[in-house]
DNA sequence: TTAGTATATGAACATATATTCATATACATG
DNA sequence: CATGTATATGAATATATGTTCATATACTAA
């Protein structure tokens, strides 16, 4: 009937020192920004061809079968997190990466998923 | 009052050559639910942790300040997505990395962090 | 200034996802 | 076998998120 559990295979000490080893609150949260933005396919699609070329922002929505609008959307999302620049040209603004982890990320991401399944 | 744009930064049939070059539609799913897992802070305590001890679900939630079901939860993701591996020990189950490339990538990310901000 | 083009953005909607609660399963022990 | 403990899981709920549609903004050119 207890409802805590009485395992303790670690110490109580020990628990304390090793959860203080955790990054703080805000370094976690940030992480999980950063990963999320890498989460979704669309957005996994723009950075990729944006790690190969600089892009206006139509182009990016021909290339990855999106609507302008939502490729903006998402552009933003990028924008925030600074993992693309732009720079205008007349009435078009072109996207390049700002970051050169992103291919570094991707690429032990894939060895994960080549060697995983 | 053309609906398509029209501002062909790049021609059309080197579009398409650029289009062919994206990893096939499979691997990107695949990218995508690999950083979603990293894309939620309770997640990446987790995996954090693992990443320095082996830890059973009651550790894991003590640490984590999680319920002991939301834990269980979050390891199903974790395990189907082969970052883990278990073994139990009695009615006790313990919990580790399956996977150095999670440090790897908790490292490319970091620095990201750091730099930008 | 007016019309046209490229991009951005707010609101609405549909879907995905994390947590909680209740309960099931698996193992140990008396 | 019956009880207790550690973990897993299904259902329900609340929240987050991606897309679409309509429209706004910023720039260009006549």
């Amino acid at each position: 009937m207890n409802k805590q559990c009485a395992c303790k295979s670690i110490p109580e000490d020990e628990l304390k020192r090793i959860k203080d080893e955790l990054p703080d609150s805000d370094t976690i949260e940030s992480l999980g920004e950063f990963f999320k933005v890498f989460g979704d396919p669309t957005r996994l699609k723009l950075l990729y061809f944006l790690s190969q070329y600089e892009l206006c922002v139509a182009d990016l929505a021909r290339l990855s079968e999106m609507e302008q609008s939502a490729v903006s959307h998402q552009l933003k999302i990028l924008r925030l997190h600074r993992l693309t620049k732009q720079r205008r040209d007349g009435t078009m603004i072109y996207y390049s990466l700002n970051d050169n982890h992103v291919r570094e990320v991707f690429d032990v991401a894939l060895e994960h998923i080549e060697e995983i399944g």
